[in-house]
DNA sequence: TTGAAAGCGCTAACAG
DNA sequence: CTGTTAGCGCTTTCAA
C-alpha cells in the first residue's frame, strides 16, 4: 500500500495534483493519464488519508449517532441496520457519540465540530433540551428520530403513530369489539401523545364513543402496563373492556400478566394489541399481535435526509413519516356476543 | 469558539507552540503562561481539530468495532455499553465498521489505515478468515471477543465457558440430578467447543459418567434446540435425562417448547439451564435459569486491553477470561426420587 | 492538460 | 521558558 499520494504520483510519473484530480473525479485529466494513475492506485492499493482530506477543508465523510435512551433500547440495532445501508451507499462512516462523554462543559455538539462530524442522528426521548438548543443553533445538520424537533438544519423522522392506532382499532372493530380500552404511555412524550391521539381518532372512525375510564396510564414498561391493566379490570364486569390497545409491547405484556392474574384469558376474555414488535413480541406465549415499526426504513431514511441536509445548504427542515404494519399473531379473538 | 490554535495564541499573547505545549501537558511551560492559555482556551471554548492532530502523525484517538454476527446479536448493546465506559476513561472515539462496506478489494483493515483507526475490537463467530489473516499481518492492534485468535498485536477476551458449565452441572447435582443431558452448539465454534468441554469436565467433577447419547446437537437457535430436545426425548423413559444444560438461551427455550409439546413439564419433569442470560431469559414463563455472561465487563476489558496494545509496543497477545454467574430462576427443580 | 505551490490546523524539533 | 519553523497528506488555485 502506497503510503501517500506522492508515492502514487511518482510511480505514475505525474504530479500529486494530477493524482488528486483523478481521485476526485475531475474531468480535466486526459484519458491516458487518468488510466495510468488509476492503475497505480489499484496496484498499490492506495487509500487517501482521511484526516488530511478532512483537514484540507472538504468533507470528513463522518456522521454521528447520539442516543438519549441508552444502548439497551430495543430499536437501536434495527436503526443502525437501516443506517448501515444508506451509510454505505453514500460513503459515510459512523461515529458513536456516547452520552457518557459529554456534559455541560463539553457537549457532543462541540465534539462533532472538533471531529469534523458532518451531521448527526439523534434517537430517543427528549431529555436534555439544553443540548438540543445548542445543536439547533450550531447549524450542525441533524435528524431526530421519534422527536418532532425541526430547525433550519434539523428535521425528524417518525412512524405514523396515529395511523397505526387507527389500524389496530379498526382490526378490533372487525372482530366485533366495541369496548376497546387504551393503555397510554407517557403523554408528554412525542410518541405517547400521538398514540393517544391515534386512539381517539381510531374510535371516532370506528364510530365508538371515547370513554375517559377506558384510558389507563403507564410509562411504556411491563410493570406499569400491569398496574394500568389492573385499574381497567376494576370496572364492573358488564362494562369491562373486551380489548385493550397498548402504547408498547412491554406494556402489553404487563397487561397480559394482569389479565391472567385476574383469572381471565388472552385472547379468550380480552384481546390485546401491542406497539413496536420488539423481539419479545413473537417469543412470548401467546405471541403478541402488535404494530411493527419499520426501524430499518427509519434508520436508512435518517441518513438519506441527513445527507441531503449536508449536501444542499438550501434543504431545510426535512421530515418523514414512515408507515407501520399490523402484525397479527395470537392475542386477539372475536368478541363474544354481547 | 476559537477556530484554531492561532486565535488562541494571539488572544493569550503567546506562540502557537506554547499553546500546543499547554494543551498536550508539557511541563516546560511556566505556571503563569499555562494558566493564561488555559483561561483563554476555556473562554473561547477552543477544541483542537482532531483531523489536524491525527494528520501530524500522533494519535487519532479512534477505535473501531467490527461485528461478524450482524447487528441483531443480543450482546451487541451490552458490549458497547461496556466499551463506552473505557472509551470515556481513555478518551477514545468509536467508529462503527460496517460489514456491508467491505469486500475482497477493500477490507476493513485498509479502511482503518486510511481513517487512522488505532485499534479494533472484533466480535462474533469466526467467519471470514481472510480478513483476520490480513488483520493479524497488518499489525493493527485488535481484540477479539469470543474467538481465540492471538497474534503479535492481537489478543482475545472470552467468558469462562468451561467453568460456567461446571457450575451449572454442580448446581443440578445439588438438586440430586444424575441424568444430565447437554444440547451442544456448533462444536466448530470457539464457544461451542468450550461449552462442550465444560460439560464433560462438569460431569467428571460431579462424578457422573459421560454418555454419548446424552449429547444432542444444535446451532444455538430456538428451532435447533427444539429438535435436539426431541431427539433426547426419544430415549426410553427410564433412561430419559432429568435435566438438560444448553449451549444458549434460545436453544434452551426451544428445548422447553419440545418438553411441553411432549406433554412433560419444566421444571416438574425436566430441569433446564440456558447460557447467556439474554433479555428473553427473564421474560419467558417459567423464567429461565441460566448462565450470565458479563458482556459489560468484556466490552470494557476489550477497550482496556486494546489501549495497552496501542500504547505499549511490547505488550503482546493479551488475553482475558471473564467469570460468569449462574442466575437461578424457575426452570430447575430437585430430581424426583429414583 | 499538467504541475508548482500555498495552506488546512496542529505538533515537535530546534534555536534562542 | 518561549518562539520559529518544518512538515503531516491532501486539495485547489493559478500559471504554464
Amino acid at each position: 500500500m502506497a503510503t501517500n499520494i506522492r508515492d502514487v504520483a511518482k510511480a505514475a510519473g505525474v504530479s500529486v495534483a494530477t493524482v488528486s484530480k483523478v481521485l476526485n473525479g475531475y474531468t480535466t485529466v486526459s484519458q491516458k493519464t487518468k488510466e495510468r494513475v488509476l492503475r497505480i492506485v489499484k496496484e498499490t492499493r492506495f487509500q487517501p488519508n482521511a484526516a488530511a482530506r478532512a483537514l484540507v477543508g472538504r468533507r470528513s465523510m463522518t456522521l454521528g449517532i447520539y442516543l438519549t435512551t441508552g444502548l439497551t433500547h430495543p430499536f437501536f440495532a434495527s436503526i443502525l441496520s437501516g443506517m448501515e445501508l444508506a451509510l454505505k451507499a453514500k460513503g459515510y462512516d459512523l461515529i458513536y457519540l456516547s452520552q457518557l462523554t459529554f456534559n455541560k462543559d463539553y457537549s457532543f455538539v462541540r465534539h462533532c465540530q472538533s471531529r469534523n462530524v458532518e451531521g448527526v442522528v439523534i434517537f430517543g426521548f427528549q431529555e436534555d433540551d439544553a443540548y438540543f438548543k445548542e445543536l439547533l443553533e450550531s447549524g450542525l445538520p441533524s435528524i431526530f428520530i421519534d422527536m418532532d424537533i425541526v430547525g433550519q438544519r434539523a428535521g425528524y423522522i417518525s412512524s405514523d403513530n396515529v395511523d397505526a392506532m387507527c389500524h389496530s382499532i379498526s382490526y378490533l372493530r372487525e372482530l366485533k369489539h366495541r369496548r376497546i380500552a387504551f393503555i397510554a404511555g407517557i403523554v408528554e412524550s412525542y410518541v405517547g401523545r400521538l398514540r393517544y391521539d391515534g386512539y381517539k381518532k381510531g374510535l371516532e372512525i370506528a364510530g365508538l364513543p371515547f370513554r375517559e375510564d377506558y384510558v389507563a396510564h403507564s410509562i411504556f414498561t411491563r410493570e406499569s402496563g400491569y398496574s394500568a391493566m389492573n385499574s381497567l379490570l376494576e370496572l364492573p364486569p358488564a362494562e369491562r373492556p373486551t380489548a385493550v390497545v397498548c402504547c408498547s409491547d412491554m406494556c402489553a405484556i404487563g397487561a397480559i400478566d394482569a389479565i391472567r392474574d385476574a383469572g381471565l384469558s388472552v385472547p379468550g376474555d380480552i384481546s390485546v394489541i401491542g406497539f413496536d414488535d420488539i423481539e419479545l413480541a413473537r417469543n412470548v406465549t401467546p405471541a403478541l399481535t402488535t404494530i411493527r415499526q419499520d426501524m430499518i426504513a427509519m434508520g436508512r431514511k435518517a441518513v438519506e435526509l441527513l445527507d441531503e441536509l449536508i449536501v444542499d445548504e438550501m434543504f431545510a427542515s426535512p421530515t418523514a413519516i414512515v408507515p407501520t404494519e399490523l402484525i397479527v399473531r395470537d392475542t386477539c379473538a372475536p368478541a363474544k356476543e354481547e
